[in-house]
DNA sequence: TTAAATTAAGATAAAAAACTCTTTTAATAT
DNA sequence: ATATTAAAAGAGTTTTTTATCTTAATTTAA
């Protein structure tokens, strides 16, 4: 198990690319996209649409049409997408799945992980979706393999 | 989704459980196991069976049998419990699910991962399963709720 | 105004994870 | 020896996640 779900990490992986193809105009369809980052194109499709609607991504029907990222969502924080997919669990579950596990009530890793959880958290609250197009493009980051 | 699945939260639930009752001796049954740390009995067993063949917890059938601790059992780290469930992906893999990803070639995400995930490795193999026995027997921590 | 391109939506399938139930095996105590 | 207790093992079900396929709705351009 990784940190995020599969679709998280396709959402994320997507978002990027799109990003880096598209912050200087443009569009770029589910079809290269899925071949950017290596993820199977239909399913990709359904977490973009979600994504689309919940307007961290951008999109347009028909010819010319695909999906891009405006000037706003490029400095949207990375969080947004995690969340959107995944929840907030990441952020403020409980590592031992307890449902109570607080600061009045801990689990025995609480403390040591909440810690973690808020690395995590300021980490990708920090870090916005456009802020990779630079060394994408350059070849310095992969998004497939 | 937690950090851990659900299997493992179980896991390192129970074998806590398991350390905090009988680190001085005794057994403890699946069943009461199950109420202990509220969780399905049966699918508990199973995960305890796997934990049992390994090592790290031990048990005994018939009369008066169960599950305990062993005295080097109570010194290992955490991380062997999770290892054993989820594998060594939370340690090792990469955020974004790319196999290849490394520091020659890295996804986005990689340097920031790789801080995080190393405080959880250290995090887990610093602390050993019976090192809450005490604050679990005094009700300082919970594994229920 | 029609054909082509492209995302949106819906229905279904496959795989994995989580959970349940039943039977077998082993140990103990009587 | 036998009955009882408790884990081990195996088979099966349900739920969730991941993935596929088909059709509909929009948009553009000729």
């Amino acid at each position: 198990m990784g940190l995020f779900s599969k679709t998280c990490e396709y959402a994320l992986r997507a978002v990027f690319f799109i990003s880096q193809k598209t912050s200087e105009g443009g569009r770029v369809s589910i079809k290269d996209i899925a071949i950017g980052i290596d993820s199977p194109e239909h399913f990709l499709a359904k977490i973009l649409q979600d994504l689309s609607k919940r307007g961290l991504v951008q999109s347009a029907k028909g010819p010319n049409g695909g999906f891009f990222v405006d000037e706003i969502t490029l400095r949207r924080p990375v969080a947004e997408i995690v969340e959107a997919v995944d929840g907030n669990g990441i952020f403020v579950g409980c590592a031992l799945g307890l449902k109570e596990c607080s600061e009045k009530d801990p689990c025995p890793l609480h403390n040591q992980f909440k810690t973690i959880r808020d690395e995590i958290h300021s980490l990708l609250r920090t870090t916005n979706i456009g802020d990779f197009n630079e060394e994408l493009i350059l070849g310095i980051n992969s998004l497939k393999r």
